[in-house]
DNA sequence: AACCATGCCAACCGCACGATG
DNA sequence: CCATCGTGCGGTTGGCATGGT
């Protein structure tokens, strides 16, 4: 028997792995990762794969900074939900839980270090410094040791919180981003996965990707971003906010 | 110009859950 | 019913970029 992997590659994603990912996702959907993963011939493992697909060559990602409005609706999910991140990504279209969740991590280590020089060392529970006291100012519970507690919100009684995964997530066909290999697969459109991929030498394969037509990214348009259905009973904001996105 | 601190982002890890055999 | 596998999620870390001294 071989060696059933020489190495996983591990680190940073190269354009040609990015590339080869894109085809093969277009090729088989984004559910089987494992078999993506191996398929591929890229030696990541079928998590990597998602994670870099999910994060960064998903064609329905934003990119660029989050606006206020979107911050806006984090703050206020996130106070709602606690860190539930893929759950509050859902409701900003384009975005990921990973980049709502460094968000959130430099908004409000920003804001602790803000308190914290605006804080006298004994001040006691004064409190609500800015002028608006939202409960998004999410205040740091006066256990703060640790400078991360800032972090913390598990005392959100977040309402049963393990249905995140009855939403799956379907394709997107909107590109956006990721410039390079989209103006790539842009070129090579047309040129249909050549017969000589085969699946298990994947390596061979010169990459030319379908026109995104795989059976799952035929799908609607943006399930990951589509509301839970127990999550319509969701407030204000981003009703408003994106309802104009669904076009 | 060099160094240091901070911010931001991409990626990995471990755990939990659901599906399948 | 139980064990195993695959996937998704939240937390954490490391590296690069930028700004300040």
């Amino acid at each position: 028997m071989k060696t059933v992997q020489e190495e996983i590659r591990k680190g940073p994603w190269t354009e040609q792995e990015d590339f080869q990912l894109v085809c093969f996702v277009g090729l088989f959907g984004d559910r089987r990762w494992d078999f993506i993963a191996k398929v591929s011939g890229l030696n990541r493992t079928g998590k990597s794969c998602r994670l870099r697909w999910v994060n960064y060559l998903h064609p329905g990602l934003k990119g660029g900074k989050l606006s206020p409005q979107e911050e806006r609706l984090v703050l206020e999910l996130q106070s709602k939900w606690g860190n539930r991140w893929s759950r509050i990504a859902r409701k900003l279209p384009g975005r990921t839980d990973n980049e709502i969740k460094n968000y959130w991590r430099t908004h409000m280590r920003k804001k602790a270090q803000e308190k914290k020089r605006a804080m006298p060392p004994s001040s006691p529970s004064s409190n609500c410094y800015s002028a608006s006291c939202n409960p998004t100012d999410v205040s740091i519970p006066s256990t703060g040791t640790r400078e991360e507690i800032f972090y913390d919100t598990t005392e959100w009684n977040t309402p049963a919180s393990t249905d995140q995964k009855s939403n799956q997530m379907e394709k997107n066909e909107v590109i956006y981003s990721m410039d390079d290999i989209w103006k790539e697969i842009a070129f090579t459109e047309g040129k249909y996965i050549n017969p000589g991929f085969d699946a298990y030498g994947g390596v061979g394969c010169d990459f030319s990707c379908p026109p995104v037509s795989s059976p799952s990214w035929e799908y609607s348009s943006d399930k990951i971003w589509q509301l839970d259905d127990e999550e319509n009973m969701l407030p204000t904001m981003e009703n408003n906010l994106f309802a104009h996105h669904e076009v």
